[in-house]
DNA sequence: ACCGGAACGT
DNA sequence: ACGTTCCGGT
C-alpha cells in the first residue's frame, strides 16, 4: 500500500474503521497521529520506532501544527497537543513511553478489543491479516516490526504493500478524510497537508518534509465506495484477489514499521499456530449498505454494550474466530469473551480427559440450535478451519507467557487476613516455591488460553503442558507469577509487546507508596492493586473499592460494597466455579448472570497488564468515570469476571469501551470548515 | 519534558 | 466526549 506516499505502514483496517462510528465527528487526534505515521511524507515528522506501536514525535512543533490546521486552531502547540495524548493514558489509547522523549505508544489491546469483533480478520483472505500483531512465537525475530534500523524496513512483500486492497483504499480513503484540513470539502485531494492548495501558507514545513521523504503523493482516489472501503471480507472486493493461497503461503503483510506486522503466522518455521481466521464466507459483508450487519443495528449501530448482536450463525463463527484469534494473539484475557453471547468457556476438567478445546485453549461457540454449528469437536474454529494451524493438532504453540493469578479472595477473607495476619501467606516470599497450581492450571486450560503448545507432544504426564513459573519482576505485584509454557522450549522474547505497559516501568511508584506521607487524599498514591495483598490496616478500607478492581481482575466484576456476599470465599482453593451469589445479578445492574456453570474462575492473568497503570484506572473512576461507568466495568482487565461475564445476557452486554470503538471509526468524515 | 487538574468550548 | 487552554508541580 502504501501509496507511495504512504509510509508502508499502517494499522489495520480495523484500526481505522470509519463508518462504524456513527456518533463521532470530529477527528480524533490519535486518528490523526496514525494517519500521519503512515505517511511517508512525515516520516521526519513522527514515525514509528522502538517497540511495537510505538512512535516517535520528531517535530513536536511541526506536528502541532499539523494538528492544529486540521483542528483549525491555529494556536495549537506542542504543550497542548500532549496533553490531549495525555488524556488518552486514561482511556488507555496511548501510553507514554517513559525514558523517551516525544515518544508514545499505542495501546493495541485496546484499540482491538474495540474494533475487532466487526472487523474482518479473515479479510484479506489471509490468515491473520495484518490486524494481527505479533504474537509470541517461538520465532519471535521474525516479526519485530519496528525495525530498530529503517533501513529493514523495507517491506518485504513489496507486492503486497502495492496491493491497494487492504490498506490501500482504507488507507487513502482516511488520510482523505482526516487530512483533510480546514477547508471546504471539495478537495478531495489534500492530503494530510493542506498544504497542496489551500493550506494557508504555514503548510511549507511539511511540504518540505514531505520532499525531503522523497514523497509525493500519489493522486488519491477521490471517494471509493463504501464497498471498497469496507472490503471486511475478502470475498467482497476484489481485493488481493489474485494471490490465493496467500495464507498457506504466508504471505503476510509485514509492515515493518507497523505495530501490526505480518502475522506470526507467517513465520516460515510455522511454529506459530495460532488461530487463524478460517476463509469465511464472503457473504459476511459488513458494507453499510449491506444486507445485514454483522451486529444488529442497535442504536448506537455499535455492537457493544446495550446493543444486541445478532449474529447468524456464519457471523457468529467469523465473529469467534476472530476474538478467538484476537485473545490468542493479544493474550486477551479469555474473559473477553464473556463479553458476548453465544461463547462457552469450557470449564476445567479432569486432565485425562481427551484434549479438548479447553485444553487447547479454545473456545466453542455456542450457535443457537437449528443453525449451523461450527466445527464441533474440535473446537477450534480457528484450527479447524484454517490452513496454518492444522486442525488437529496445533502443533506448535507459542510459548505463552501468563501471570498466575491467584484465586480472589473473597472481600471478607481478604480484609480478614489483612488484619490479622498481615500478608497472608507472604504472598511475595511463599510465591515462586510453592504454587500449587494443579488446580488452577486446570483452571487456566479451562481458561482457554494456556499454551496449545503443549499440544500432546509436550504434556506432562498429567496431560499439562510444561510449565514454568517464576515471579514477575514487578515488584508491586508480588502475587503475580508468570508462568511460561516451556513445553517446547522456546522462549519467546516478544512477550510485552502488546500490554503497552512493561513492568519496568512503574518503579517510580513504589516510591510513591512507600511514602507514608498522608498520601494526600486524592491523586495517586499508589495504587497497589494487587490487592492481595494488601490491606492490612485500617487506612486500606479507603482503598478497598480499589483493589476490587484491580485483584480481582479475574472475577465478576466487584459488586458493590453493598452487595458483597459472603459466596466470594469459594474462590480461594480450587477450581472455583463461580458462584453466583458472587455477583448479584441485578444489583450491579450488570447482567445477570445466568448460566452458572459457564462461569469460570479466572485465576490466570496474562503477563501482560493492560492497564499498566491500575492506578490510572482507578482513579480513572473520576476521570473517565463516564464512559467506564458503571455498567461497563470496563475491559480494562477485559476480563469479566467469570461471573457476569458469561452470562452476557442479550441485554447485559458489557460495554467494550464504547467510547473508543466509536473513536476507531470515524475519521472519515469531514471536517467542516473553520 | 511531562504530568494532570480545572475550566471551558464544541 | 474530546479536546483546548492554562497552569502549578515534578
Amino acid at each position: 500500500m502504501k501509496t507511495p506516499g504512504d509510509s508502508g505502514f499502517a494499522f489495520p483496517d480495523w484500526a481505522y474503521k470509519p463508518e462504524s462510528s456513527p456518533g463521532s465527528r470530529q477527528i480524533q487526534l490519535w486518528h490523526f497521529i496514525l494517519e500521519l505515521l503512515r505517511k511517508e511524507e512525515y516520516h521526519d515528522v513522527i514515525a514509528w520506532q522502538g517497540d511495537y506501536g510505538e512512535f516517535v514525535i520528531k517535530d513536536p512543533d511541526e506536528v502541532a501544527r499539523l494538528w492544529g490546521a486540521r483542528k483549525c486552531k491555529p494556536q495549537m502547540n506542542y504543550d497542548k497537543l500532549s496533553r490531549a495524548l495525555r488524556y488518552y493514558y486514561n482511556k488507555r489509547i496511548l501510553h507514554k513511553t517513559k525514558g523517551k522523549r516525544f515518544t508514545y505508544k499505542f495501546n493495541f489491546n485496546k484499540l482491538v478489543l474495540v474494533n475487532y469483533p466487526f472487523i474482518d480478520m479473515g479479510s484479506s483472505g489471509v490468515g491473520v491479516p495484518q490486524s494481527a500483531p505479533p504474537v509470541p512465537t517461538g520465532a519471535g525475530t521474525h516479526f519485530r516490526f519496528p525495525p530498530s534500523t529503517p533501513s529493514e524496513v523495507l517491506s518485504p512483500s513489496s507486492e503486497e504493500l502495492r496491493s491497494p486492497s487492504v490498506f490501500g483504499t482504507v488507507g487513502r480513503r482516511m488520510a482523505r478524510g482526516s487530512v483533510s484540513d480546514c477547508s471546504d470539502g471539495t478537495s478531495v485531494n489534500s492530503e494530510i497537508e493542506e498544504g497542496n492548495g489551500n493550506g494557508p501558507g504555514e503548510e511549507r514545513a511539511s511540504e518540505r518534509a514531505a520532499e525531503r521523504a522523497g514523497g509525493f503523493r500519489g493522486p488519491v482516489h477521490p471517494r471509493l465506495s463504501h464497498e471498497a472501503l469496507f472490503r471486511m471480507y475478502g470475498g467482497a472486493g476484489a481485493h488481493r484477489g489474485h494471490r490465493g493461497p496467500e495464507v498457506a503461503g504466508h504471505r503476510v503483510h509485514q509492515e515493518p514499521l507497523s505495530p501490526f506486522p505480518a502475522s506470526p503466522l507467517a513465520t516460515p518455521g510455522g511454529s506459530a499456530a495460532l488461530l487463524a481466521p478460517p476463509p469465511l464466507s464472503p457473504a459476511l459483508s459488513m458494507t453499510p449498505g449491506g444486507s445485514h450487519l454483522p451486529y444488529s443495528p442497535s442504536p448506537s449501530l455499535s455492537p457493544m454494550p446495550g446493543s444486541i448482536f445478532s449474529f447468524n450463525p456464519e457471523d457468529m463463527q467469523r465473529y469467534l474466530q476472530a476474538h478467538t484469534q484476537s485473545v490468542y494473539n493479544y493474550h486477551l484475557s479469555p474473559r473477553a469473551f464473556f463479553h458476548y453471547p453465544n461463547i462457552i468457556v469450557p470449564q476445567p476438567h479432569r486432565p485425562d480427559k481427551a484434549i479438548t478445546g479447553a485444553e487447547r485453549g479454545v473456545i466453542t461457540a455456542q450457535l443457537p440450535s437449528g443453525l449451523t454449528a461450527p466445527p464441533p469437536s474440535h473446537a477450534h474454529p480457528a484450527a479447524a478451519t484454517h490452513p496454518l494451524a492444522s486442525a488437529d493438532e496445533p502443533h506448535h504453540s507459542s510459548p505463552f507467557k501468563f501471570k498466575l493469578q491467584p484465586p480472589p479472595l473473597g472481600r471478607k477473607q481478604r480484609e480478614a487476613q489483612g488484619r490479622q495476619g498481615s500478608l497472608s501467606s507472604s504472598s511475595t516470599s511463599g510465591f515462586g516455591s510453592s504454587l500449587s497450581f494443579g488446580s488452577d492450571l486446570s483452571s487456566a486450560s479451562g481458561s482457554g488460553l494456556v499454551s496449545n503448545s503443549s499440544s500432546s507432544g509436550s504434556l506432562n504426564s498429567a496431560g499439562l503442558p510444561k510449565i514454568k513459573v517464576e515471579p514477575i519482576s514487578d515488584i508491586e505485584s508480588e502475587e503475580e507469577v508468570e508462568v511460561t509454557d516451556i513445553s517446547d522450549e522456546e522462549v519467546d522474547e516478544r512477550d510485552e509487546e502488546f500490554g503497552m505497559f512493561s513492568a519496568p516501568r512503574r518503579n517510580h511508584h513504589h516510591h510513591h507508596h512507600h511514602h507514608q506521607h498522608h498520601h494526600h487524599n486524592q491523586h495517586h498514591h499508589h495504587n497497589h492493586p494487587h490487592g492481595f495483598k494488601r490491606q492490612s490496616n485500617g487506612t486500606a478500607a479507603a482503598t478497598l473499592p480499589y483493589d476490587d478492581l484491580e485483584e480481582d481482575v479475574f472475577k465478576a466484576p466487584a459488586p458493590p460494597p453493598l452487595f458483597f456476599s459472603p459466596a466470594s470465599s469459594s474462590s480461594r482453593g480450587g477450581p472455583v466455579v463461580k458462584s453466583e451469589p458472587d455477583t448479584p445479578p441485578a444489583s450491579t445492574g450488570l447482567a445477570p448472570i445466568h448460566s452458572p456453570s459457564q462461569c469460570i474462575p479466572l485465576k490466570l492473568r496474562f503477563k501482560r497488564r493492560w492497564d499498566q497503570e491500575q492506578h490510572t484506572e482507578e482513579a480513572e473512576d473520576k476521570k473517565v468515570r463516564g464512559e467506564v461507568r458503571n455498567g461497563e466495568r470496563e475491559e480494562r482487565d477485559e476480563s469479566g469476571g467469570g461471573g457476569e461475564a458469561e452470562n452476557s445476557p442479550p441485554h447485559g452486554h458489557r460495554r467494550v469501551s464504547a467510547e473508543l470503538h466509536r473513536a476507531t471509526a470515524q475519521l472519515s468524515l469531514e471536517n467542516k470548515d473553520c
